[in-house]
DNA sequence: GCGACTTTGTTCCTGCGTTCACAAGCGGTT
DNA sequence: AACCGCTTGTGAACGCAGGAACAAAGTCGC
């Protein structure tokens, strides 16, 4: 509807980096056209979610037909801001960190790794994904001649936060944070948490309480203030 | 409130993993109580949410006084059932897989990994994390001795969905999936997925697009990135 | 012992996200 | 050229999450 930038939900954002994904590799097995059901049924979300999500770009199928897959999908990347790719810098260069700046298939959905940076001495100067590791000292200096806008968390929890200063002091303005920490940042600095733990707990939860379905609920009705809980042994 | 299992909304169960995550820091640095408030800051959310997600649980504060720190802590941990270690199985040892598996700290809130598997001739036998990694062929026995009902995902995209069929057939009932595929699973198995690409993907809108706030709309001057987008064609 | 302050637990309300259902539009067919 | 089926796009209702304000309760000070 509105064309300009009718500010699209983040829920909404998040689901067509989904699409974006499926679509790219739709194309890539030479489909031309797509319907919403078809799409839908390959995100996993509700078909007319799907078309709702894609209407905030504007009319961008055809009715009757479908969607055109490459069209479609340069839209969304466009929408996304990945339409070119974007510099990244990455700190933290441990298991985690290495698996990121080796995993290509950042690179193929426009991102690169312009930057990695480590404190461990013995780690400088090795080469990760084809790049070498950088002392943090230098950080700024990179941050600013690349003009890198996001940067990547993968150090230990305790020097964290830190580096997230040192980030913002730079000037990177999206931050990805797989430390289990909370961070604070400035305002007008986006942050997001990637917390390798809280998704397994939340699964944890989800299969302690996974019979909340069909018997319902043959409760114990006594107020007892969280009682036995116990139960599965 | 009710006191049995009043179905806890999935966006609190995440945050009540933050909050023990928090409070599990605040018992090693030795503190023996603390406020709405002051944990809501240090987890980032709203001290009124913060009580909200407390009250699921039934009352476990002082009113006047606070939490107690231990207390919540093991009142949180009982419910999302990490009170006890879990057992989990891992599929996948390249970078990601390898990192997780050393990840320390998973054992220490609540997870360890009883079984590696790869398909990779090259890595069976290997030690990653103090654990051999064995082949696939043995997952379901390895399964059904340990009675993993946790798996996780971190092979390749193109083989993710029938390593899920495995896992599921093998009698694994939560999955955590870091393979950027939508997985199909049947009804009782709790998928969740954590997409590296889609988390930077929302950070590059978020980037491009971060000055939706202040209604005024003082468009970009000089260096517009992605000016118009009306040229859709 | 009593009052006042602090902090929790709850309730109301506003806004958002999701889902359902229908109208609008396009292609193919007769 | 008109009809019909198929698919998109949108409007409305429902449910849920988030935030602010208020009442209950317990402790500290006098």
């Amino acid at each position: 509807m509105n064309p300009s930038r009718p500010r699209i939900p983040e829920a909404t954002v998040a689901r067509l980096a989904v699409y974006l994904r499926v679509l790219t590799g739709l194309a890539d097995g030479g489909r031309a056209g797509v319907s919403s059901g078809e799409l839908a049924g390959a995100a996993g979300v509700n078909p007319a979610g799907l078309r709702k999500d894609l209407s905030h770009l504007g009319p961008c199928g055809v009715r009757g037909v479908g969607y055109d897959v490459l069209g479609l999908r340069d839209r969304i990347a466009r929408v996304l801001g990945v339409e070119r790719s974007r510099a990244c810098v990455l700190v933290g260069l441990g298991n985690l960190g290495s698996a990121l700046a080796d995993y290509a298939g950042f690179g193929s959905r426009g991102f690169e790794f312009v930057g990695l940076f480590d404190s461990s001495p013995e780690r400088i100067g090795q080469l990760v994904g084809g790049h070498p590791v950088r002392p943090v000292t230098d950080l700024d200096q990179v941050v600013a001649e690349t003009r890198a806008t996001i940067g990547v968390i993968a150090t230990p929890a305790e020097v964290a936060q830190s580096v997230c200063d040192r980030l913002t002091a730079a000037g990177v303005r999206s931050i990805l944070n797989f430390a289990p920490v909370t961070l604070a940042a400035p305002a007008g600095v986006d942050v997001r948490q990637v917390d390798l733990s809280v998704e397994l707990q939340v699964l944890a939860f989800l299969d302690t309480n996974r019979d909340t379905d069909s018997d319902t609920d043959r409760d114990t009705h006594g107020d007892a203030p969280v009682p036995a809980l116990g139960g599965m042994s």
